[in-house]
RNA sequence: GUCCCUAUCGUCUAGCCUGGCCUAGGACAUCGCCCUUUCAAGGCGGUAACACGGGUUCAAAUCCCGUUGGGGACGCCA
């Protein structure tokens, strides 16, 4: 044959914004791509035109373009192709596929209501199967027509085959009264069009499958090779939503995430590779095989999502999470826009920071107090540590820097030292205070550090301040 | 209601296909200790799981059946 390149798709409905779930289905098909020197196609399913908005459209591609998911074809976007489909309809009805039915939505509603109700099965009863003339004044649906019984044998690649008895399938509606396809006829005339060789997606699709297995065989097309992942839940073991805490792909971004990290943690939901957790995104490509993909749906685990962000900010070089961070310095008030700041100094500033901060919110915060000119004082953490006690070695300390030329990491160790001796303390005892004046908290890296790279002029500033506040107080 | 999927520590998972190496391994979280100028990080150690019941077998987390739990689908949504 011409070629048996493998081709994938990503096909989201612009309904949202790009979500966890659907992250994760666009990683393993193209990770699938990728690993099998395939090609990746990203659709946009926008039939539903009540829903669909560019809006989302726009945020789903940012989306991807932030995680480095890029695509070799598209975007395609269903509502520029329903020359396609109605052409595709055409020849179903013609070939007698499919059929025209006048069923009200209300008549269909108070039908299923009724089924419901007495225990019985939640389908179109098929009463417009065989009808020749069209009701007047009415807009019919298209609907297709699916064999009464047998059986239909779905090959999942993840599952096994799994067998459907036809006769629980109802004709289901192809075309709406308002002229547009629907899905389980889009999707397949689509992956057909696109040359699909493998559907990777969702199992909550497991159930339409044979249904567009039939779709594929009334086209006289080669069905596709299938494979369904397994869902992601929230911690109450429900499907994944907002109630769980943020589940879009930007409000990660938001919240200080790396795209590198977030696709570590969620290929690992519902991938392994023996025990290994971290994978460079090469690695992944490399190793990434649809057999070790598990079968069982899996809790979203936001903790373990942080402690991957914290291993890729430890792993990512200081001048380029300086890059990183600046947006965030600005969005935070920590940075005014367009202040530029030295790049060495601001590297320097990170490389005390990287191993400690878990997001890059976490970061602008800490370097807070590194940039401002004025600190912002915990309260709790004054009061413990800025008073009468520690007064004098501040005092001590604001005198000797100020006379020290040389402020180095040597030097300021040398006069802590000379302050411990004098006043027979430990280096918590004055550590401490000077912590708080320099960051108005108790939490930083080591004091020496923070002091070279806060930089004389601003800690002795810093000094006087703290001073100032205990003899006021 | 009907159908489909699924089931190892609280969570993500390895092991299951090709039974014995499993007194079940790793990771997150948690607890303790060490390191220490704080908080982290790091190091060391601990608590913690084969859902249940039947089979098959010399032997089952691994194979079979059932039960229960969980998820999904049954739309003029995708």
């Amino acid at each position: 044959m011409e070629n048996n390149v493998p081709r994938v798709r990503f096909a989201p409905s612009p309904t949202g914004f790009l979500h966890i779930g659907g992250a994760r289905t666009a990683l393993f098909n193209w990770l699938y791509a990728r690993h099998n020197d395939g090609v990746f196609v990203f659709r946009i399913e926008d039939t539903d035109r009540t829903r669909s908005t560019d809006e989302y459209i726009a945020a789903i591609l940012d989306g991807m373009k932030w995680l480095g998911l890029d695509w070799d074809e598209g975007p395609y976007r269903q509502t520029d192709r329903m020359d396609i489909y109605k052409k595709y309809i055409r020849k179903l009805i013609d070939e007698d596929k499919a059929y025209y039915c006048y069923c009200s939505p209300g008549e269909l509603e108070q039908r299923r209501k009724e089924a419901a109700g007495t225990g019985g099965h939640m389908k179109y009863d098929g009463r417009c199967r065989e009808r020749k003339t069209p009701v007047p004044d009415v807009r019919p649906v298209v609907r297709f027509r699916m064999p009464r019984d047998g059986k239909t044998v779905v090959e999942d690649l993840i599952r096994g085959n799994v067998a459907y008895d036809n006769a629980m399938f109802d004709d289901f509606i192809i075309m709406r009264s308002d002229g547009t396809p629907t899905y389980n006829f889009v999707v397949v005339v689509d992956d057909v069009e696109m040359g699909m060789t493998h559907i990777i997606r969702g199992d909550d699709h497991l159930n339409n499958t044979p249904k567009q297995i039939h779709i594929y065989r009334a086209l006289g097309c080669n069905v596709p090779k299938f494979a369904h992942l397994p869902m992601i839940l929230g911690s109450d073991k429900t499907r994944l939503s907002k109630r769980h805490g943020a589940t879009s792909v930007q409000a990660y971004r938001e919240m200080g995430y790396l795209p590198e990290a977030l696709l570590n943690y969620l290929v690992r939901l519902g991938w392994s590779y023996g025990d290994q957790e971290v994978f460079s995104r090469d690695e992944l490509v490399e190793k990434f095989t649809l057999d070790n993909i598990g079968k069982a749906a899996a809790v979203f685990n936001p903790e373990k999502l942080l402690w991957m962000n914290g291993q890729y900010m430890k792993d990512t070089p200081s001048s380029k999470l300086g890059e990183l961070v600046m947006p965030f310095l600005v969005r935070d008030g920590i940075l005014s826009e367009g202040h530029a700041l030295d790049e060495e100094w601001l590297s320097r500033a990170i490389d005390t920071l990287k191993e400690r901060a878990k997001t890059l919110v976490d970061m602008a915060k800490s370097l807070r107090y590194y940039i401002a000119e004025e600190v912002e004082f915990d309260e709790k953490a004054r009061a413990k540590f800025l008073n009468e006690k520690s007064l004098p070695y501040l005092e001590d300390l604001r005198d000797a820097v100020s006379a020290d030329d040389d402020f180095s990491e040597r030097s300021l160790e040398e006069i802590f030292k000379a302050i411990m001796e004098k006043h027979d303390i430990k280096l918590r005892k004055i550590a401490q205070p000077v912590r708080v004046a320099m960051t108005g908290g108790t939490e930083s890296p080591g004091i020496f550090e923070i002091l070279d790279i806060i930089g004389k002029e601003k800690v002795i500033k810093r000094l006087e301040k703290a001073i100032t506040m205990i003899k006021v107080s």
